[in-house]
DNA sequence: ATCGACTAGGGTAATTTGGGGG
DNA sequence: TATGTCCAAATTACCCTAGTCG
């Protein structure tokens, strides 16, 4: 959350990192360098250059997150119980790992509570899969087992999931880990700007 | 896709680039500049813009169509030459059926050419799967095999599958089925011609 | 020390700006 | 009044290789 660098300012700006490097050479955007010459940019140098250029976010309408399981059971009571916890955000459910894909690309969450254990498409793959893809790696994953299962946790890390929650931990101990990785997932953006645009403009 | 330049706007309306600056100047379409002066426009700006002043919130941008395949150079082959046959449409790719699944969600794209025998997740299930959700059950699906394979025709379109074509028939008869199958899918596809712009980036 | 992913730096191509005038 | 067009200069995007990061 402190350092970013000028790839990552790049994509929160929908501009090339070649255009962010002349920012910081006029002068316009501050940013000191490592020992070997990469630039790095305060978070909160971002926001005082934001400012200053009307680079205003989107008004912001609050987090997205996608709550994966197989029993719908379960699926209801996340969201019901995440929406107390957090009112503005935006939330949606998928129910196994199939139709989690799908809704992943078109909803395009910020964070993923992710059940492991599911029948068809696991968890652990989705997590791989996501992690995978440029286009929804900044997606944040927090990956859920009901069982207490020391190999879960390892397997979903190395699949690269962010955090690890067993279901006897209690929505309490959810609610946190969702609220910390939050933060994160926000700033780190999801670059919507793959394409070399604007030449192949038709229509 | 929440920041657009000047250019992108135009095209969207259909104007020239400098009334685009007139109307912001006019204080009619809201805008921020980059450092270096140029114009950015948030998309939803642009959607009040249209709102406010009527126009037509684009009807026609023509049709999606997304080639899944797991091998890559097939998918290159494809959008290369539908990108002749069919010139207005936009066109994707993904590579294997898990990123199919992603990049369904995100494209939503109207008609897919999914090849069946792909490792991992294959077309039978992504078929399956697509036809399923409700969000995506009117995707237009030709199933695709390399091998004659009277079993593969069947099980496709058991799966959901709207049409199947074989790789030998080739792409003129690919071609056909896709128009074909594209009528169904959008009602009217209304032909706007690019303007003098026309220039394709190739290097 | 290896490895993948990313960055710096530069050179070039493409787009945008702003103004003046149809 | 609103929009299309022409122009030079500025800004931004894309491409490459060597080097850094982690």
């Amino acid at each position: 959350m402190s350092y970013l660098t000028t790839g990552e300012v790049a994509r929160r700006c929908q501009v090339s990192v070649g255009t962010v490097k002349n920012w910081i050479e006029a002068d316009q955007l501050e940013a000191f360098r490592t020992p070997g010459r990469h630039f790095r940019i305060r978070a909160s140098a971002l926001r005082r250059f934001q400012a200053a250029f009307g680079f205003a976010a989107e008004p912001d309408e609050g987090p997205k997150i996608l709550v994966v399981d197989d029993q719908r059971d379960f699926v209801d009571l996340a969201l019901a119980t995440l929406k107390e916890l957090l009112p503005n955000a935006r939330l949606e459910g998928a129910c196994g790992g199939y139709e989690a894909l799908l809704r992943i690309g078109s909803f395009q969450p910020h964070l993923l509570l992710l059940d492991l254990r599911m029948p068809g498409l696991d968890g652990f793959e989705v997590c791989r899969r996501v992690k995978e893809s440029t286009e929804t790696k900044g997606t944040r994953i927090i990956a859920i087992s009901g069982f207490t299962d020391d190999q879960a946790e390892g397997m979903a890390l190395a699949c690269g999931a962010d955090a690890f929650v067993s279901k006897q931990a209690g929505f309490g101990a959810l609610g946190r880990r969702v609220k910390a990785l939050l933060d994160v997932a926000i700033r780190r953006t999801r670059s919507s700007r793959p394409r070399k645009t604007a030449r192949e403009g038709r229509r």
